[in-house]
RNA sequence: GCGGAGGUGGCGGAACUGGUAGACGCAAGGGACUUAAAAUCCCUUGGGCCGCAAGGCCCGUGAGGGUUCGAUUCCCUCCCUCCGCACCA
């Protein structure tokens, strides 16, 4: 054996033998149970980063775990293929962008290989593939037949650098996600949606399902899906003869409605000015609204703005006619895009109606104030009905209401209730639930994504390609320009085809779907990549799932996390699947950070893990990683903290190589009878250790904690090198003490630890070994040190048998402090058991 | 503004259910080995004070208050940082 640790050496030797032995390839074996771990899969960028290798490490520690605690585990990974840095990187070099990704791939699965990564390599998945992507096709076309699929001209969000739609989601503060500092402009297209919205309810019920996710994602996902009950109310426009529609939480305050707002695109606004006096004014004021009003999702608190268009409404609890306005910051995507205007008691209202001299009324007042109008906010007037003078801000508190008709004297609870009953009965208004999801466009108009497997025939109209026509292939011979319209509709081989209802020639969607959809139910097809027949192999999935842990960043908490569960939804309702959650268990990392930004390649501050291992090797890098930070904390890279990892597997590997002739030698470990002091030492730490080290793999995952252990133990058992050489550590039970440490630090630094494993003469690697059995015998302390204290300050220590009784100890605590005791009487005596002894003396 | 997480040595962090604050590591300083260096090994290291010394005392977990024999941990008030949402009616 090398005396000094060697790891190119020895990591290039295990991984080339555990892929002979097949290690980590796992059959689906009912007689056997499963444990699923799962990472997110990464997008093929080139290079694998340290902020990578911290989310496979922290699966890879757990799998090899659950492998040694004798689960079947399955661990894959795969290849989120498609997507727009492949695209636009083939429009830099003109090439094709499936030459940028499979060498990126390539590279990538490299650099999985090179840090021992214990995937089954069998089950990859690659979504760029036909044999992946017709199945996102398939689920297209089930979408579609069930009406989850619709096509709508709407207004996208469009990227000008990325030259395409983007989501929702992947506008952040008005800018492209990828681009932080190009604003979003809108524009007119027809668009794919998915009718994610259908799922709203049961995206929010179901969450009750997913007790072992973090609290702070189930609560962005339902500040996402964003419920608010509330009523309907419309109010007639007597000049035109027609109604328009308000969506309010707070019809309690409808006695306060002073006038009513419509977002600039509301499609009476037309009919309005068509009727207004002075039609083009108001046209023009609308329009110059409208634009400062796409503004406003870029500019933050931007200023209320609006037009009086010169019409009224009636406010059908009291008849009352208030004026219409047009108001910037009404949106149309939400409710009804109109609003009743309670200046009073919504804080929005109240500057728009501050800035235009619109009046106020007051008709809630705080409880407190025991029904009767006088404190805030309009406290001007005792006068009953009246606008009111203003005051600071608005009363936005449920409370009692007053000047509200038959409605004066309820509380805000019990007015919306029962107004909602009275409009329901009376017909011009009604219960409504409205949330802030939208439908999941995704549409996009680019060429490296899954073709959308839908045909325009001149006759027929939109035709779904038949499953049997399945996949819809992307053409290999494209022109990318990265300009304007969907690259695909330049391929006039791919465009025109015919009709598949009727024969006639026709036009085939040029639009690529999100990659999000990809990304959706990728974890499913590991179970079984092969399957042709279906996108799922219902047997394999039944077996494996579903997931125990799935592991990735927080960044996916709304997108990707709500996507993947509305996904499962629709398979447990076309009959995929029997279940409607796929994922138990979530575990969200922290980000690695270096120069204060997260790392990536966009950023330039990429650490090379490749760099890392030719410098220490895998298991230092690994193990660093785990050690520096707990997981779930942000991970600051330090080029200096990896030295001390660096040197602790240095450390074991020449202390284990030291004794290694002699312990292979040496029979079964012995934990034995009669130990000696030093024996016993060493076996009660290995015990102490295994105890936390496995009580946080099931729970806590404080990795950190767990590397620190091992690191105490390898420097107790150096303290002991003396007492070793002199016999006074028989072999057997040294053997004892290092195998379990041994097999311990197999999670975080695995080649090095079955380089040991070997040396003391075992033929198996460590993944086929049971982990070891913790005994509290052992691992109990003989003797305890216990604080003494003295009016509750630290003033002495004392030495105690573990079998000490409290009296005993007491004794002893008391003569140790006789000297602070001095002149004082002890009032009272605190002994926690085996803890410490705390004194109260005047 | 709303919601969430957090604030501990020079640094990353530990202290799991209210019980010895600072484990483990980094950095720094000193020493051994070496012709020298690297590597390795050993020692010191929260701040202040007393003592020749063994040792002892005081302060200390963002700030202030409270509960308690005892608070990094529980309660109240405030400050700061990070993250998410942000005209959602």
């Amino acid at each position: 054996m090398d005396p000094e640790y060697n790891p190119q050496a020895i990591e290039a030797k295990w991984q080339k033998r555990w892929a002979e032995q097949k290690l980590f390839e796992a059959e689906a074996d009912l007689a056997r149970k499963k444990y699923y771990v799962l990472e997110m899969l990464p997008y093929p960028s080139g290079e694998l980063h340290v902020g990578h290798v911290r989310n496979y490490m922290i699966g890879d520690a757990l799998a090899r775990y659950k492998w040694m605690r004798g689960y079947n585990v399955l661990h894959p990974i795969g290849w989120d293929a498609f997507g727009l840095p492949a695209e636009n990187a083939a429009i830099k070099h003109q090439r094709h962008p499936s030459e940028f990704t499979f060498a990126n791939i390539a590279r990538m699965k490299q650099q999985f290989q090179r840090l021992g990564v214990s995937y089954d390599w069998r089950r990859e998945v690659t979504t760029c593939l036909p044999e992946y992507y017709r199945w996102n096709q398939w689920f297209f076309l089930k979408m579609y037949e069930r009406g989850l699929a619709y096509r709508k001209k709407s207004r996208v969000n469009w990227c000008p650098k990325c030259q395409t739609v983007l989501a929702n989601e992947q506008v952040v503060d008005g800018c492209c996600w990828r681009h932080e500092d190009t604003p979003v402009r809108e524009r007119e297209l027809e668009q794919w949606f998915w009718r994610i919205t259908a799922y709203a309810e049961r995206l929010l019920d179901e969450m009750k399902e997913l007790v072992r996710w973090p609290e702070r994602v189930l609560t962005m996902q339902r500040n996402w899906i964003g419920k608010s009950a509330g009523a309907l109310v419309d109010f007639l426009i007597p000049q035109l003869g027609e109604g328009v529609r308000i969506f309010t939480t707070r019809i309690d305050t409808i006695y306060g409605c002073t006038a009513l707002f419509l977002a600039p695109e509301h499609p009476i606004v037309a009919k309005l000015v068509a009727r207004s006096s002075s039609p083009e004014k108001l046209a023009a004021e609308a329009e110059r609204i409208k634009n400062s009003a796409v503004r406003a999702r870029v500019e933050v608190n931007l200023k209320k703005e609006g037009i009086a268009t010169g019409f009224t409404a009636r406010n059908p609890f009291n008849g009352e006619e208030v004026p219409v306005w047009i108001a910037n910051f009404v949106l149309m995507e939400y409710g009804t895009g109109a609003v009743m205007a309670v200046p009073a008691h919504d804080q929005r209202d109240f500057e728009f109606c501050q800035a235009y001299g619109l009046p106020l009324r007051t008709v809630i007042v705080p409880l407190s104030s025991g029904g009767s109008p006088g404190s805030s906010p309009g406290e001007t007037s005792g006068e009953t009905g009246g606008p009111q003078a203003l005051a600071e801000e608005a009363f936005v508190d449920y409370g009692r209401l007053v000047n509200s008709g038959p409605y004066t004297g309820l509380t805000s609870e019990q007015a919306i209730e029962r107004m909602i009953s009275d409009a329901e009965a009376q017909g011009f208004g009604k219960r409504s639930v409205q949330y802030r999801l939208k439908d999941w466009g995704i549409s996009r108009q680019r060429y490296w994504g899954t073709p959308i497997p839908i045909i325009y025939c001149p006759g027929c109209g939109i035709v779904p390609v038949p499953e049997k026509d399945l996949p819809v292939v992307l053409p290999p011979n494209v022109r990318l320009t990265g300009e304007g319209q969907s690259p695909l509709a330049s391929v006039p081989e791919f465009v025109n085809t015919t009709c598949p209802r009727c024969g006639g020639a026709a036009r085939r969607e040029t639009d690529t779907m999100d990659t999000f959809v990809d990304s959706s139910w990728y974890f499913y097809r590991y179970t079984d990549n092969q399957i042709a027949t279906a996108p799922i192999n219902r047997d394999a999935v039944q077996y494996w799932f579903p997931v125990d842990q799935y592991i990735g960043g927080i960044e996916h908490a709304i997108l990707h996390l709500i996507y993947m569960r509305f996904f499962t939804k629709v398979m447990q309702d076309i009959g995929l699947v029997n279940f409607s959650e796929p994922v138990a268990r979530l575990f969200t990392q922290g980000m690695v950070i270096k120069d204060g930004a997260k790392m990536s390649k966009s950023k330039g501050n990429v650490v090379d893990p490749t760099d890392m291992c030719n410098k220490y090797g895998a298991d230092t890098l690994r193990l660093y990683m785990l050690f520096v930070a707990p997981p779930e904390k942000d991970l600051e890279w330090s080029d200096a903290g990896i030295e001390g990892a660096w040197r602790f597997l240095g450390r074991a590997y020449r202390l284990v190589a030291r004794h290694a002739r002699r312990l292979q030698a040496t029979g079964a470990p012995d934990p034995g009878s009669d130990l000696g002091p030093e024996e016993r030492h060493l076996l009660r730490k290995a015990h102490q250790v295994l105890r936390h080290i496995t009580e946080d793999m099931e729970e806590r995952w404080h990795f950190n904690t767990d590397v620190a252990l091992l690191m105490e133990f390898v420097n107790d058992l150096s303290e002991r090198e003396g007492a070793i050489d002199q016999g006074r550590v028989r072999p057997t039970v040294l053997k004892a003490a290092i195998e379990m440490f041994v097999q311990m630090l197999s999670l975080f630094a695995p080649h090095l630890a079955d380089e040991l494993w070997e040396s003391l003469g075992h033929d198996q690697p460590l993944l086929r070994t049971r982990w070891p059995a913790y005994d509290p015998v052992l691992a109990a302390e003989d003797e305890l040190e216990i604080p003494v204290q003295v009016n509750g300050k630290l003033r002495g220590r004392i030495r105690v048998r573990a079998a000490s009784s409290d009296e005993e100890i007491q004794r002893q605590a008391l003569h140790s402090v006789a000297q602070h005791l001095n002149g004082l009487s002890v009032v009272k005596v605190i002994v926690v058991p085996k803890k410490l002894v705390s004194v109260v003396a005047k």
